[in-house]
DNA sequence: TCCTTAATTGAGATAGTATATCAGTATGAA
DNA sequence: TTCATACTGATATACTATCTCAATTAAGGA
């Protein structure tokens, strides 16, 4: 929520309830899993609030396999994602190591590379493939 | 179009002015795009073209930064793809290092990694900025 | 070449996802 | 407490993609 303060947002009920019930939310949401889990919000709030989060950094967007999309709570800086084709499992990972390998690519194309997307998708092992 | 009768799918007028457009084709496009420059093909039957030649490779359909999506005529085998972020223009890229990451990534996450996608957007230096 | 069968097409309907509108409400500073 | 205005939510609208189904046409066989 300070993060909205610290924009100039005001902390209204409805923010309040969605950053609060995402703090205790595991793996990836859509946004009809919000509206669903949260039915006090409206839908059209719930779009713009996420997207709010989503400009302050405090969830990231991700693309499936298929072209859907799915959110995720963000809890470290710069990473990227793996996601659970069967259960939807959405984890961070980190490594250093792709960044240096993207600096490298960069290197040997034209232009500047401005930013990057990188997505992995597992079958986790743990999930009863539902 | 043998990729198309392989596959036992019939050659056709609209399929063979979409592969025949598409030969010439330079950078990304979009459905609307083609659906504007092949005013003689039905809407849809450019989304259900489209989407056979994705699926047997032809074309490739990557996400722009916004989400939405472009798609590009595919010439080799597996690579990944770099956006112009102001012209739209598509280049593919092959790094046996870009591989090699993945599975040394692969190795420290748990479960298998099924796909993956990667995408860097560039500011090309080539477009007028338009 | 003609016939037959079934895949394909295209216009329009429909579904899904996201944003725009706008009157009413509630936040936060004074 | 008051006030200006940012925010909300019901609904309309936009956009993207797929579905429906009658009419068309590709492609193999006679």
């Amino acid at each position: 929520m300070a993060v909205l303060k610290d924009r100039g947002a005001r902390v209204t009920r409805p923010r309040r309830a969605i950053a609060n019930h995402l703090k205790h939310r595991r793996g990836g949401f859509t946004i009809e899993a919000l509206c669903e889990e949260l039915p006090s919000v409206g839908r059209a709030t719930v779009y713009r609030t996420v997207k709010l989060l989503l400009e302050v950094g405090a969830v990231c967007k991700l693309a499936l396999m298929d072209g859907s999309h799915v959110y995720s709570v963000s809890r470290a800086g710069h990473h990227h994602h793996y996601v659970c084709v069967q259960c939807g499992a959405v984890e961070e990972f980190t490594a250093a190591s792709v960044e240096q390998l993207l600096r490298s690519i960069g290197d040997e194309i034209p232009g500047q590379v401005v930013d990057h997307r990188i997505e992995l998708y597992v079958s986790c092992g743990y999930c009863p493939s539902r």
